[in-house]
DNA sequence: GTGAAAGCGCTAACAC
DNA sequence: GTGTTAGCGCTTTCAC
C-alpha cells in the first residue's frame, strides 16, 4: 500500500482552482492572484506535496540535472574535485547525479548509460577509464567535460586539467634545489596522467644535464604499488623520490621507512596532486599540488555553458598546479 | 538545437509495430514473435534508442532508483561502506542517485528532498547530522536505512552499525594488555558515534580498575583536530592514546611526533575504523576496524527487503568491529 | 487571472 | 502475437 503521494492535482482540487493554476503559482509566476496563491500555498503545504521531477522532466524536456562520473570514490583527490562541481553547480539550480566506475571501463560505460536514461543534460567525468571510441561517441550526444585528463579531444568535448608535464617539472626543479640528481620517478601505472608526468619528470631531468641518471620504476596510484615500487626504487639507491600521485607517495614513505631510512634526511619524497586527507607530519607530504575545487569548479562552468550552448567549440583549459614544500624533502645527504 | 533523442514510438515505425510491442519486446517479454523482436532490436539498434528513465519512472511509478546520503566523502570510511551498498544494490536491478550533506543539516535536508523529487524508492543514509523529528517525519513515509549510526531509532527505520562501545573495550583491553594505564581518549567533538566509543573507554577502564585515569579531551573526527586534542593530551603524560577515528589519529601521530616523540616506543596510539588508505607504515595504524563494506552490504539488504514490505518493523543489526594490532601500539615504556 | 486540453515517453490492461 | 487505449504527474499553449 505505497500511499499514495499527493500530485498537484490534489493540491488544485485542495485549494479549489486548476492544476494549471497550481503549476503557475508554485513555479511563482506573477500572474496568478495573490489570493490563490495563498490558497494554494497552503494546500500545499498541508498536503506535504512535493513535485515529481520525473514528471517535469518528461514535460519540459529538461531533468535540470548533471551526471557526473568519479573515477574512484576511495582517491580523496576526486572528492575535493567533486566539491569544486557541487557548489557551482548547484548555484545555477542544477542537481547532480553521481556514479563510480571504480576504473573499470565497462562499469563505466554502464553507468554512464544509466545517467543518459535519466536523461542528464551533461556528463562530467572526473577522470575515467574510457576508450577513445567511447568517449567520442559519448560527447558526440550529450555535452560533456573531462577533468584532469586532455589526451583525448573531441568536438563536443571540453577539458579542464592541469599542466602535469609542468607540474612534475616544478617537481625535479625543487629537488635539483636541494642538490639530489638520483631522483627515481615511481610511476603510476600505464594511463595518461602518469605518463605525462614521467615525461616532465624526464625533460626536467634531461634539462639539468641529468639524463643518465633518468630511472622510471613502475608502480601504481596506491598506497599499496606505491610502496612496492619504492622498494624496488631504493636497490637503485637514490637521494629522492619523485612519486606519481599523493596516496603513492605514503606508500612509498612507509616502504622507505620499514627499511630503517629516514624521510626527509636519508630520502627525499616529493608527490603529485595536494590532497589534503590527514594532512599533518605523517602525511607532511611536500608535493604538487593542483588547485583541485577549483578544478571542479571551471569545469562545471563549462558544463554550463556548453549545456545552453551546445555546438561551442571544444575548449582545453590548464589550470596550474603548484610546488607546495613541507616535510618530506631536504637538502641532499652529503655523500661521505 | 538539441536534436531529438528517438523514443520508443520512433522504433516502432521503423521496425513496422506498434509501441507496446516495442515496450513489450525491449522488456524481453516472451509473447514476442522471435521475428518481431529481431526487427525491433535491429531498429533499436540503428536508431540508437535510449529508454527514457523519467518516462518509465512516471508509468509504472516506480524509480528502481535507491537515494544514498554520503556524509562527507572526504572520509575513506564513507566510500567502504558506499562500496557494500553500490554492489548490492546494482545486483537487484537497482540504481543509486548519490548526495551529500557535508555534515551540514540544511543542506543534507535539501539534498534528501531532491532525492525524493526523484522518486527514489528508499533512502540509505551513510551518516547524517539530521535532528531526531526531521529523520522520523522522512523515515515516516519512505523507507530508510541508517548506517553508522543508531541512537535514533524510528518506526520504519532500519539501522546497521557497530557496537562503538564494545569496540571502544577492545582498544582499551588491548592497550592495558600492554601494560597501559595512563590512557587518554581523544574525543570525536559532540556527535553520537564519538560519544559511544567514549562510553566504552570509560566502561573498559573502569572495568580495568583504572576509573580514576580516566581523561577525556576533547577534539574532532579530522586529522587537523587529531592534532590539536593531541597536543593538549601530550600535558597529561599519557602512556597511550585512544583516538576517537583513524583520521584523527593521523593527526595525533603527527602531534605526537612534532613534540619529538615517537610512536609507539614513547607513546601508544589506536584508532578507530580500520580505514584502508595509505595502509602502510606512515598509517600503520593499530586500529578497531569496522567490517566497511560489509555494513554497506547489510544496509542494502535491509532497504531491498524494506521496499518490498514496507510495514516490516523497525531492525538495527550490529555489526561486530574487530582489534587490528599493527604499528602504532606496543608495550608500555618503562618507568624509571 | 484562470481553466481546459494536449502532450512529454513510457507501460499495462484490454481487445482482437 | 499484436495493436489500441488510457493514464502516470507535470507544463504549457490557448481560450475565456
Amino acid at each position: 500500500m505505497p500511499r499514495d503521494r499527493p500530485t498537484i492535482h490534489d493540491v488544485a482540487s485542495r485549494a479549489g482552482t486548476s492544476k494549471s493554476l497550481v503549476s503557475l503559482a508554485l513555479s511563482g509566476s506573477p500572474k496568478v492572484s495573490e489570493r490563490s496563491r495563498l490558497l494554494i500555498e497552503q494546500a500545499a503545504a498541508e498536503l506535504g506535496y512535493r513535485p515529481n521531477a520525473a514528471a517535469r522532466s518528461l514535460s519540459v524536456r529538461r531533468s535540470r540535472t548533471i551526471g557526473v562520473l568519479i573515477l574512484d570514490l576511495h582517491n580523496p583527490v576526486f572528492a575535493e574535485i567533486l566539491d569544486g562541481v557541487q557548489t557551482e553547480v548547484r548555484q545555477h539550480g542544477f542537481s547532480t547525479m553521481l556514479v563510480t566506475g571504480g576504473e573499470n571501463p565497462t562499469l563505466e560505460q554502464a553507468e554512464i548509460e544509466t545517467l543518459r536514461e535519466f536523461q542528464v543534460e551533461g556528463l562530467i567525468l572526473i577522470s575515467h577509464r574510457l576508450p577513445t571510441g567511447v568517449l567520442r561517441s559519448i560527447a558526440a550526444d550529450v555535452p560533456t567535460v573531462v577533468v584532469t585528463r586532455d589526451d583525448i579531444v573531441a568536438p563536443g568535448m571540453d577539458t579542464v586539467s592541469n599542466d602535469d608535464v609542468a607540474g612534475a617539472r616544478l617537481a625535479i626543479d625543487h629537488l635539483v634545489g636541494l642538490g639530489h640528481a638520483r631522483i627515481v620517478y615511481l610511476s603510476g601505472g600505464d594511463n595518461p596522467v602518469s605518463h605525462l608526468r614521467a615525461t616532465g619528470y624526464s625533460a626536467a631531468m634531461t634539462a639539468h644535464g641529468l639524463a643518465e641518471l633518468i630511472q622510471i620504476v613502475p608502480g601504481g596510484l596506491t598506497d599499496a604499488t606505491g610502496y612496492r615500487a619504492a622498494e624496488a626504487a631504493l636497490e637503485l639507491n637514490p637521494t629522492a623520490l619523485f612519486v606519481a600521485n599523493d596516496i603513492a607517495a605514503f606508500g612509498a614513505i612507509a616502504a622507505i621507512e620499514n627499511a630503517h631510512l629516514r624521510v626527509p634526511e636519508d630520502i627525499s619524497v616529493i608527490g603529485y596532486d595536494g590532497i589534503r586527507i590527514g594532512g599533518m607530519r605523517r602525511v607532511n607530504l611536500t608535493t604538487i599540488a593542483q588547485p583541485l575545487a577549483e578544478l571542479g569548479r571551471r569545469a562545471a562552468q563549462h558544463m554550463l555553458r556548453r549545456i545552453t550552448d551546445r555546438d561551442l567549440p571544444a575548449q582545453h583549459e590548464h589550470v596550474s598546479a603548484s610546488l607546495v614544500i613541507r616535510g618530506t624533502t631536504g637538502p641532499v645527504k652529503p655523500t661521505n
